[in-house]
DNA sequence: ATTGCTGCAAACTCTTTGCAAGTTC
DNA sequence: GAACTTGCAAAGAGTTTGCAGCAAT
């Protein structure tokens, strides 16, 4: 996504367009690896001149608000942020923090269908995530 | 789970047994609605006597720790915990705090069958958790 | 007796808030 | 110019830590 395609996405979502959204945006795209606001916060600073933290911290929530981006669910109390859009589930390794996406057509039809057939009692799905953990047994260590 | 069958939970996982780790066994076991540190410790002092909050954590965190209970993933900062041993999934309400279990193990063979023919690259399964977000269409205001 | 656990309060970390000053449309 | 956004610093919430005293084995 480049820098016109994120201007197009905050426009989309009737947000004013400011240099410190943009920089949000751009840095939560670009951090693959389901970035907390410290590292979004972190990655701006370190390109960009300057970002209040609380900016950072406002904006991340604007953005969750729209549907931009989305909040990561994890055992920890650090918030993480995933700004993929296209439906996918996710590993998470069972001893580091290292969470990494899944995509999966073949599984999302299964599961689908079997919601489809096998309705649960008192309740409306809206979406169906994979947490899926294990071990990677690549030797990458990106978190 | 009686308090005797509590009292050789902790013997079987060489936890020395006290009425603070008892009491909490007992709280997270009582309060089904993945309660948080804070429900646990309120629970406990409208019971019994006293407990002191660090030592609520501390507790916690040592039975995380051995297994015997596990933290809820969610979108909050704030930490869940569940200590139901058996194979579940969890249903997140999309506008609200809550989560109820979900025991399925039809839809647990699917996964494993899934999983056993496609193999996710770099990647050993330990485990398969979903979460389902949706709607809740009872009247209950658990939470 | 030894080892480990609890209570307490202070410290920490991440996040939120309030408001004046500055930007965007 | 009206409405919204940012920066800053202080406050808030949940959690962790250190250590002396106490309890379990």
């Amino acid at each position: 996504m480049n820098k016109t395609e994120i201007i197009n996405t905050l426009k989309k979502y009737c947000l004013k367009v400011t240099p410190q959204r943009i920089a949000v945006l751009d840095a939560a795209i670009t951090l693959k690896n389901h970035p907390t606001a410290d590292n979004i916060a972190e990655y701006i600073k370190s390109n960009d001149p300057n970002i209040a933290t609380g900016t950072v911290y406002k904006i991340l929530e604007t953005f969750v608000d729209k549907g931009i981006i989305k909040k990561v669910q994890t055992e920890s109390d650090i918030m993480r942020y995933d700004a993929v859009q296209e439906k996918h589930h996710h590993l998470y390794c069972s001893d580091s923090e290292r969470i990494e996406d899944l995509y999966d057509d073949d599984l999302n039809m299964i599961l689908d269908d079997y919601f489809r057939k096998k309705r649960i009692p008192n309740f409306k799905i809206e979406d169906i995530k994979l947490q899926i953990i294990g071990r990677f047994t690549d030797n990458s260590k990106s978190k």
